[in-house]
This record gives C-alpha cells, sequence and structure tokens, in this order.
DNA sequence: CGGCGGTACTG
DNA sequence: CAGTACC
DNA sequence: GCCG
C-alpha cells in the first residue's frame, strides 16, 4: 500500500496528514508482520488464518470504535476508503447529519487508520481520531431490535407484480405532466397491482412530511452539494436555483459564429487571430505536439490557445474531427467523467461537481482541420465547414420532435453551466464542499484515449492498413507519475478540466485499432449467444486486451507469430483464431468474421432488442423468430412475449437508453442517500457510478451504528415510492428486512421537475458485516471479481459479496461452508486471501511475486488436503489484475501533470 | 476435452 | 431449471 | 474464444 503515504501527504492542507503517516507506520508494519507470518508452513498458515480473521475483527472493532467515537457517518468503517486508489475510492461517506463537521478529515483518518493501526493501539487510535468526538453511547453489540415498520402489506409479495409506468401517476403528480412523451403503460393488470401497492405504501406513509413535497425540500437542498455541507452548511448554498437557463446563446451560436468577435480583449496584440480563445481537446489526433503547433501559430496571430475550457472566454473548441462520430468521448472529456467504463469512478470526480454539461453550449465546436486551415491562410476561415455536430442520437434517442431534444440540452448543460458561472471558473460551493468532505479525492477521470477507430477502419478497408499514426502518436507518449500521485486537492483539479489530455498512455494505447475490432467482435458473439457465446466474449475481449497491453505496435503478423513462438507468455490469449484474424487485418485491414458479423442485419436486430432490460440472447433470437424486426414491433405486436421486468424497461427505453450527465447520477444518489438518512440518521451511501452505456446510478446503504437491525431500507424504498421518484420497480430481493442479510432494490426512478428522464437506479443494503465485500464487489469491474474469486477458489475459498468463506467440496460440489471471514475493509479481505493489496495499477514494478504468500507456492489447505498454487495460477491471476489494470489505466490521470 | 465467478430473482 | 442481471 |  505504498500509495497511502504518497497520498497522504498530498493532503498539505489535511490537518491529519501527521497523524496519517504515525498511523501508516504502524500500518506498514503491521502489513509486514502479518505477510511474513502469511509466507510459512503449512501448519503455521492454518493458525494464520484464524488469526488474521481475529485481526480483523479486532480491527473491525476499532475502526467502529474510531466511527463512533467520531460520531460520523460510519465512513469511517468504510473499506479503504483511504488511499486506495482506483478500487476503492468508492464511498465518499455521506456526512451523518449529526456528524459535526470535517466529515473529510475524520473519515478519512477512520477508514485508513482503523484497519491497519490496527488492535493494540487503540485507545490512542481513538484518540487520534476523534478530534471532535461528541460521544456517542458505544453499544457495542449491534443487535439492538428496532421496531420493524414494515410488515408484508407492501413487502415484497405485493410489490413484486406491480411495476408499470402508472406507478409514477400516483406517486408524483408532477409526474403526471410531463409523462406526455412517454409511452403508454404496458398491462392494465399491472398498473392496478401497482396502484395498490402504491396506495398501500402511501397509507402507511407515516413519517415526516409526506409525498412529493418532501422529494423537493430534498431536493432543494441543492443536489450536488448537499451531502456534505448539511452537518456545516456553512457554505453558500443558496445557489441560484430558480435560476432560468442562462442565455439562449445556442441557437445563436449555431449560426453567428462564423468570425467570433471576442468580448474581451485580452490578448491586445493584433494579428489575424486576434480575439480568438480556443480550448483544444486533446483527444484522437490531437496530440500534444498537434496542440504545440497551433498554439505557436494562434498566439503569433494574436489569438489564446488554451486546453481549458473558460466560459465566457473561449471563442471556439477545437477537436479531432474523428470525434463527432464518438460524441460520447467530447461529452466524457469535458464532463470529466472519461468515459470511464468501469473503474469509476471518477466517483470523486463526479461529485465534485465537474460535470458534464459543461460541454459548453453555445460555443462553436470546430474540427483540428479548421484551424489548420486558418493557419495556413492565416486568417479565421467560417466554421461552417467544419462543425461538429451531435450526432442525433445524442439530443433526441427518439424520433422525437426537436423540442424534445432542445429541452434535453438545456436540460444538461443549464444547471452546470451555472455554477461554472457561480464559481467564477472556480469551484462551485458545493463542490467545494464535496471535496473537503471527500478528504482526498482523487481520481479523476480522465479520458481514454481511444485511436480514432474510425478512420482507420475506413482506411483499411479500402486497402491502406497502416494509419497507425493516431496510435503511433499515443504510444510514443511515456507515463510517468504512478497513481498514488493523484491529488487530493480537487479544487485543482477544477483548473485542470480533467484535461485528460496527456492521455496517460503509458503505451497502452497501441494496436488499439486491431484491439477495438477484436471487442466488436466479442460484443456480436455475446449478441448472437449459441453455446459458449460468453467464453468467445471473454475471449476476444481478453486477446484485445493483450493486443493493447503487449506494448508494441505490432505492424505485421508475422511479429506476432515470432512473439507466440518465442516468448508465448506475453501473448498469452491469442489463439489460433484471433491470429488468423488478426493476420488478415494486418495483411488487409480486414477481420473476415469481424465483416461477416457485422453485415448481418440479423445481428442488428438483436444487437437493438437486447438493449433492453431483461432481453438477452435468446429471447431476442425468440422475438426476431416471430418476425419482429424493431422496437417499434415489439411494442406493437411482442408485448406478451417479454417478462414483466423487459416491459417495463421497454416503457422507458428511450428514457433508460440514455446516458445521464454524471451530475444527475450525483442528484439521484442524493436523493436517495438524504431520504435515507431523514429514516435513519447516520445511515451513508455511496454511489458507484453506472455503466457506461446503460448509465444506472448504484447507491450502497449501510445501517447506522449500533441499528443493524432496523429496516431503513424497506422504509427507504417505499418513501421514495411514496415520493414519485421511485416510478418502476424491477425486483425487489431480500426484502422484508432480515437481520444480518443484504438487500437489493433495482428500479428506475426519475427526478422530480420538468424535463427529466427516468434513469435506472439500483439501491443496495449491506450490514456492516458484509459492508466491505459489498464495495469491493462494486468496485471491481466484473473481470477483476472473477479474477479475485478464482483466485479464492483455488485457495479453497469462496469470495462474493456476501462474504469470504472457506468451503468444502466433493467433486467440485460444495458440501459445507464455514461462517465467513470477518473483513470490514476491503483491505481486510486482501489480507484474509493472502494477497497484497495493491491498487490496480501499481503495476509491473511488483510483477508476480509476492502476490500471494509465496514461498513454497502458497498452499492451502482444503478439505485436509493441501492445494498447491502453482505458479502457473498465480501468474495468471496476475495476468488478470494486469489486464484489469490496463483497462483502468486507460482513464488514468495525467492530469497531475497537468497541475503543475 | 473440460473449465471458465458467485449470487439471486423470475417464470 | 433456464434466462437474466450485477460487478 | 483460450488454456491446461
Amino acid at each position: 500500500m505504498a500509495s497511502s503515504p504518497s497520498v497522504y501527504h498530498q493532503g498539505k492542507h489535511n490537518p491529519f496528514t501527521q497523524r496519517f503517516r504515525k498511523i501508516d507506520a504502524i500500518r506498514t508494519a503491521l502489513r509486514t508482520a502479518v505477510a511474513e507470518e502469511l509466507a510459512q508452513q503449512t501448519e503455521e498458515r492454518r493458525r494464520e488464518t484464524h488469526r488474521v480473521n481475529a485481526e480483523n475483527k479486532r480491527r473491525s472493532a476499532t475502526a467502529a470504535a474510531a466511527a463512533l467515537d467520531g460520531k460520523t457517518d460510519s465512513s469511517g468503517i468504510f473499506p479503504g476508503r483511504d488511499s486506495d486508489g482506483y478500487g476503492s475510492e468508492v464511498s465518499i461517506s455521506v456526512p451523518c447529519r449529526l456528524g459535526c463537521d470535517g466529515t473529510a478529515s475524520r473519515t478519512r483518518s477512520a477508514g485508513s487508520s482503523g484497519g491497519r493501526a490496527v488492535s493494540r493501539p487503540r485507545d490512542r487510535l481513538v484518540e487520534l481520531l476523534s478530534t471532535a468526538a461528541c460521544v456517542k453511547q458505544a453499544s457495542a453489540s449491534p443487535d439492538k431490535a428496532f421496531g420493524w415498520r414494515v410488515d408484508s402489506g407492501d413487502g415484497p409479495e405485493g410489490e413484486q407484480e406491480g411495476a408499470s409506468g402508472v406507478a409514477s401517476t400516483c406517486g408524483g403528480r408532477r409526474d403526471g405532466h410531463d409523462r406526455g412523451p412517454t409511452p403508454p403503460p404496458a398491462a392494465a393488470s399491472v398498473s392496478t397491482e401497482s396502484q395498490s401497492v402504491l396506495a398501500s405504501a402511501g397509507a402507511k406513509g407515516g413519517g415526516a412530511k409526506t409525498g412529493v413535497r418532501f422529494l423537493e425540500d430534498i431536493l432543494r437542498l441543492g443536489p450536488k452539494g448537499s451531502r456534505s455541507n448539511d452537518a456545516g452548511g456553512a457554505l453558500p448554498n443558496p445557489k441560484r436555483k430558480s435560476h432560468p437557463r442562462r442565455g439562449g446563446c445556442k441557437g445563436e451560436a449555431s449560426r453567428t459564429q462564423t468570425h467570433k468577435k471576442p468580448r474581451q480583449g485580452t490578448g491586445a496584440v493584433s494579428g489575424p487571430f486576434s480575439g480568438l480563445s480556443l480550448c483544444v481537446v486533446h483527444l484522437g489526433s490531437v496530440t500534444n505536439n498537434t496542440i504545440k503547433t497551433f498554439k505557436r501559430g494562434v498566439c503569433d496571430g494574436g489569438g489564446h490557445v488554451s486546453m481549458r475550457f473558460t466560459p465566457g472566454d473561449t471563442t471556439h473548441i477545437v477537436a479531432d474531427a474523428s470525434l463527432a462520430a464518438s460524441w460520447e468521448k467530447l461529452d466524457n472529456y469535458f464532463s470529466g467523467w472519461g468515459g470511464v467504463d468501469d473503474l469509476d469512478d471518477a466517483v470523486n470526480g463526479g461529485r465534485v461537481g465537474l460535470k458534464s454539461g459543461m460541454m459548453p453550449e453555445g460555443v462553436p465546436i470546430v474540427s483540428n482541420e479548421w484551424l489548420s486551415e486558418c493557419l495556413r491562410r492565416s486568417v479565421v476561415v467560417a466554421t461552417d465547414a467544419y462543425r461538429l455536430i451531435p450526432p442525433p442520437h445524442r439530443s433526441a434517442p427518439v424520433a422525437a420532435s426537436s423540442a424534445a431534444a432542445a429541452r434535453q440540452q438545456q436540460r444538461s448543460s443549464t444547471p452546470d453551466n451555472q455554477s461554472i458561472a457561480a464559481g467564477g471558473g472556480i469551484l462551485p460551493a458545493a463542490a467545494a464542499a464535496a471535496a473537503a468532505a471527500a478528504g482526498h479525492i482523487g481520481l479523476a477521470s480522465s479520458t481514454r484515449l481511444t485511436a480514432a477507430r474510425n478512420e482507420v477502419r475506413g482506411g483499411s478497408t479500402q486497402g491502406t492498413a497502416g494509419q497507425s499514426t493516431v496510435a503511433a502518436d499515443l504510444e510514443s507518449m511515456a507515463v510517468k507519475g504512478g497513481f498514488g500521485a493523484r491529488n487530493p486537492d480537487v479544487g485543482k483539479k477544477r483548473h485542470t478540466f480533467h484535461c485528460q489530455s496527456t492521455t496517460n498512455s503509458r503505451g497502452h494505447a497501441v494496436n488499439s485499432e486491431a484491439a477495438d475490432m477484436l471487442e466488436d467482435l466479442a460484443k456480436l458473439c455475446a449478441v448472437r449467444g449459441g453455446d459458449g457465446s460468453v467464453f468467445k466474449e471473454r475471449g476476444f475481449k481478453n486477446a484485445a486486451g493483450v493486443l493493447k497491453r503487449l506494448g508494441v505496435q505490432i505492424t505485421n503478423i508475422q511479429q506476432l507469430k515470432d512473439l507466440r513462438k518465442h516468448e508465448p507468455q506475453r501473448v498469452r490469449g491469442l489463439g489460433d483464431s484471433v491470429m488468423k484474424e488478426l493476420a488478415t487485418f494486418y495483411e488487409e485491414g480486414r477481420m473476415y468474421r469481424l465483416d461477416e458479423l457485422e453485415a448481418d442485419p440479423k445481428l442488428k436486430c438483436l444487437k437493438i432488442f437486447q438493449e433492453v432490460g431483461w432481453v438477452g440472447a435468446v429471447k431476442a433470437q425468440q422475438l426476431y423468430d416471430q418476425g419482429i424486426r424493431s422496437i417499434e414491433d415489439l411494442r406493437t405486436k411482442g408485448l406478451h412475449l417479454l417478462s414483466e421486468q423487459a416491459q417495463i424497461c421497454l416503457n422507458r427505453h428511450e428514457d433508460i437508453t440514455q446516458r445521464m450527465p454524471r451530475s444527475e447520477a450525483a442528484e439521484i444518489e442524493a436523493v436517495v442517500t438524504r431520504v435515507a438518512q431523514s429514516i435513519c440518521p447516520g445511515a451513508c451511501g455511496s454511489y458507484r457510478r453506472g455503466k457506461s452505456h446503460c448509465g444506472d446510478v448504484d447507491v450502497l446503504i449501510r445501517p447506522p451504528e449500533g441499528q443493524e437491525d432496523s429496516p431503513v431500507f424497506d422504509d427507504l424504498i417505499k418513501r421514495l415510492v411514496e415520493t414519485g421518484f421511485i416510478t418502476d420497480k424491477l425486483t425487489l430481493a431480500g426484502s422484508p428486512h432480515k437481520p444480518g442479510k443484504s438487500q437489493s432494490f433495482m428500479g428506475i426512478c426519475k427526478l422530480p421537475g420538468k424535463g427529466r428522464l427516468h434513469r435506472r437506479v439500483d439501491i443496495k443494503f449491506y450490514p456492516t458485516s458484509l459492508f466491505a465485500f459489498a464495495v469491493l464487489y462494486f468496485t471491481g469491474s466484473s473481470h477483476f471479481n472473477r479474477s479475485m474469486r478464482s483466485f479464492a477458489k483455488i485457495k479453497g475459498l469462496k469470495l462474493s459479496d456476501k462474504g469470504l468463506c472457506r468451503v468444502n467440496t466433493v467433486n467440485g460440489e460444495e458440501v459445507h461452508r464455514f461462517p465467513s471471514y470477518s473483513c470490514l475493509r476491503e483491505e481486510d479481505v486482501f489480507t484474509a486471501l493472502g494477497l497484497e493489496w495493491r491498487e490496480p495499477k501499481d503495476r509491473d514494478g511488483v510483477q508476480v511475486q509476492a502476490f500471494c504468500s509465496k514461498g513454497e507456492g502458497g498452499a492451502t489447505e482444503l478439505s485436509g488436503r493441501v492445494v498447491p498454487v502453482t505458479l502457473e495460477q498465480e501468474q495468471q491471476h496476475q495476468a488478470l489484475l494486469e489486464q484489469d489494470r490496463l483497462e483502468a489505466s486507460d482513464y488514468e490521470d495525467a492530469e497531475l501533470q497537468q497541475q503543475e
């Protein structure tokens, strides 16, 4: 965990820094000790296992105590929320309203120290940690019965069925209004059910304020910053809420921009470009060198070039033309969301309110070719021919009216522009608060450096295979700066705009054309379904990863063949099948199999169907067989073929397939969290972002201290339904509450107010004892999860979001499962597995070794026998991790570098 | 040729 | 049990 | 799909 210290150091402003250092020292020492012990003989290992468990328990106690003393959001217990880089992230703790103040610091301290510092110095720790200790009766025993307010009435069974769009009508009247565009409810029977559900829910509405009003109140507190300030509401919170949207500069911009009349005469220099203030987007073929060139030329001409977008100043945004085809990247670039697929998170970035929507409206976005042309002719040429226009699907998914599209765009841009304006380019208050709360915040997303595949493909189809200039450029950029270097100071981040610019590239961008094609191939395999399709998908995807991290640009199939022969290790995952495709790719620029699949109209169809939730490969095929060919068909003649969930998803299809700005995800999370707190002060939430294409929001809720058994979750969901926030329910698992068990809700929600879209939301509740496992699960990419689980399996353990248990198996079948190890922090899970905690990016330095408690290979006792963990297995696991890390690192921040 | 993560709802 | 979902 |  070498990273923690470095991160801590960054927290210059953090008054706790010193303490962290000490604590870290202790942690380190302990870790070392643990590691050594683990490395011993089998016999001893066994005892060690128990020891670890005990250790974890002690830590837990410590952490819990610390949290209690700090009286804070129990986030203190949050697993590894500390410096754990990419993975940990996660949970930003939600300040408890009882909280006193510096949530951030406290949280952090509790989190990081809680565990490692450990046992003995417990008192001392507590002393260190609880600064503002408002003492709370630290009832060590969590079991405190709490009257269940939930009865079976609106329990799971009842709700099970009901869940159609209709729900919204009763839930929230505001919904009734703008429901217009939404498709009609599905089945009548369903609607009745759901009404009754809602009715019953409403009946016992009990609680505080009711219904929609309540939700409004919640929202009034301010969408994004809310969480962090509620305790120390000192921040200039009451922002302009009712602020109308700012200028309709949009339409005007679209035509007027021919020659920009800069408002501020900063660069008094006169020249052909005077008045131009360009924001260059460092993506695609626009490389550092390109930017330098631009800068030189434009500056000489009296203009200004920056990589930052400055509202009110920037007159043009210049981006690689190929981005017009992948608007999301651009959007992400400005949203600070980095297109992160999975990893996260930028959790922090998101919370910080940098957000999307920053995608400036009213400022023309032009291709780099325009700029080149300008420079060449030394004159500002008309931008008309060079405008990059967002693809239609972005603005209006449905063929909806352009009005709807406009509405949408406003929606997404307005609030954010406001905050920018308000903050004067500085961190908005809310964001600042969030930053403070998060303490270290680190991640920043950065943009994924994806090569301009379109070009490549287009070109190669016509014969040219080369063109890897893009990739080559990217490749040439070296990466520096470790992950741990992330700057905790969010404020700065805002200035850098997440200029993912430096685009990481630790050489990853190599072979991206081929890799992208393989990934497409993978997706198509998945769509097609059939025997082993999942594995084929994985196979292709894996191969793509191998190519990407190869570190060498391949231009010839022979190179790969040689590698296969001489360094098979480096290209493991590239089998005959993939090699065949690659051969044609390098020779002719195409992959026959891909061409074939892409040309198949049926697959296109299946793919469309599968974009609807709860419609997988099998159902899609069935629909196709029924002659259904489009979503329209599905609506008109295929409803009866769909499961209830699928019908709901179909109803909301246009909404939920839209990505949502990160800021909105934060709002949603804030609503859920606030409601949770109102029910149960002290509850904490954290949300992990949603998937990139599906854009859902995950909110993890944990019970407050000492109330492990209270049915927070049931009440929470009920209330969210009452307020109209939740409009549809897809699944409600684990309800009603059972002590010690997790619960989860999957459904669709909609923020109040006009023009909001429905969004997929998952809300999960995990008791404290499982929280770390849950976080681990939600944090990790699926890949990472698989790898870790299979590693556990090798050791005779079973890992899931519900714990880490030793299991006895017979013929692969589980015959007995022991109780779970106790892990309150993610790190504990690693320890229990004998794994070094490592954030995904602490790469190569630590290769294979030291991963598991090596020695004789790390044997483990399983059903009385010793099962060796071979070097092979270990390497395989290592490879998986590396790959995963790779995916993550694509988004790594290079901003540190910018942060100068 | 068999294995490829673990869990849980829905029908 | 198969299908789907979640990471 | 790939690997052992």
